[in-house]
DNA sequence: CAGACGTGGCA
DNA sequence: TTGCCAAGTCT
């Protein structure tokens, strides 16, 4: 490659790569990539997604119950299904309301369905093994461009830019010098990423996990750790004096009173349930009619309840 | 492109 | 206690 450039200025360059093509060994963020994947290396945590045995069908599943869920609420659901589902075709031939059941309390109960949705397709169109072209991946149900990236990058290690929260995080510090990213990734983030990728295959997909890992353990959100970090003294972030924040206010969600709260409500109950359940059942769960029958319509159309007539109400089975 | 979509832990 | 935050996708 090149001899290391000084820090600041392979990151100002690595930050401006995205117009010009000047020097393209100074631009290419080579400098960030042996501290990060040696950190990697050493600190990485054993997750049962990234030990060999997970295989591709694994690391998917993994992906899917990650979309905005915390590992430690993951691990204990991950495991039950990779044993009761160990190939897709398993999770095929069951009735979707199963694997809505089996989600558990993870949230985002559709991720479940689009999961079985993505099983199905996966035996009808593809012989029953994850496909490893990123066009494939991302034909699948409830399947995205990180999603795709990242069973790509984590089963396959292809080289792939693979953009998640923790990835625009780490990436707006140390190269962007802001706190946070932009509320909606952009143009640019995808451009940078491109740029800072390896081109190495191999060491893609390992700076791949790596950024990851590092603003999942250490660039967090709320506290970072730079005293661990790798490339503290390269943070753009951190030579511009950690500055707060500017421009919109992340968007917040508020949860209490609002449909989906009534719609987890009523599946739980469902989830619970052995035998159809009856309308009176699922009334006591909200007092609120209007609303109650607002998310129990929307669970219907979104095909995690079925409407037995009568009344009654279960996960769906087919 | 902004908003819908669950749930629970932690500061 | 309230609000933020957690490996996004879909419409």
């Amino acid at each position: 490659m090149t001899s290391t450039p000084a820090t600041s200025t392979a990151m100002t360059a690595a930050a401006e790569t995205a117009s010009a093509a000047p020097a393209a060994e100074a631009a290419d963020g080579t400098a960030l990539h042996g501290p990060v994947t040696d950190w990697f290396d050493e600190h990485a945590r054993d997750l049962p997604w990234r030990r060999p045995e997970a295989g591709a069908w694994g690391v998917m599943v993994s992906e899917f119950m990650l979309q905005q869920t915390p590992v430690s609420r993951v691990l204990p659901v991950y495991e039950q299904w990779l044993t009761r589902w160990p190939r897709p075709a398993n999770l095929a031939a069951e009735a979707p309301g199963e694997a809505v059941r089996a989600w558990g309390r993870l949230g985002y109960p559709r991720r479940a369905l689009r999961l079985h949705a993505a099983a199905s397709a996966i035996q009808e169109r593809h012989g029953g093994d994850v496909p490893r072209e990123h066009g494939q991946l991302l034909a699948l149900p409830g399947v995205g461009e990180y999603t795709a990236a990242a069973v790509a990058s984590f089963a396959y290690g292809q080289r792939h830019a693979v953009l998640d929260t923790n990835v625009r995080r780490v990436f707006a510090r140390a190269v962007t010098g802001r706190q946070y990213p932009p509320n909606a990734t952009t143009a640019a983030e995808r451009k940078l990423a491109r740029a800072l990728l390896p081109q190495d295959e191999q060491l893609a997909a390992r700076w791949a996990a790596a950024t990851m890992e590092l603003g999942a353990l250490v660039c967090t959100a709320r506290g970072p750790e730079c005293h661990r970090c790798p490339i503290a003294a390269q943070c753009a972030w951190q030579l511009a004096g950690a500055p707060a924040h500017e421009g919109p206010p992340r968007r917040t969600q508020t949860y209490a009173g609002t449909d989906r709260q009534v719609r987890g409500k009523l599946l739980a109950v469902l989830r619970e349930a052995v035998a159809p359940v009856p309308q009176q059942v699922l009334d006591a769960v909200w007092d609120e009619p209007v609303q109650r029958a607002r998310a129990l319509d929307g669970l219907v159309s979104d095909g995690l309840v079925e409407p037995l007539g009568g009344g009654r109400y279960r996960l769906p089975h087919a």
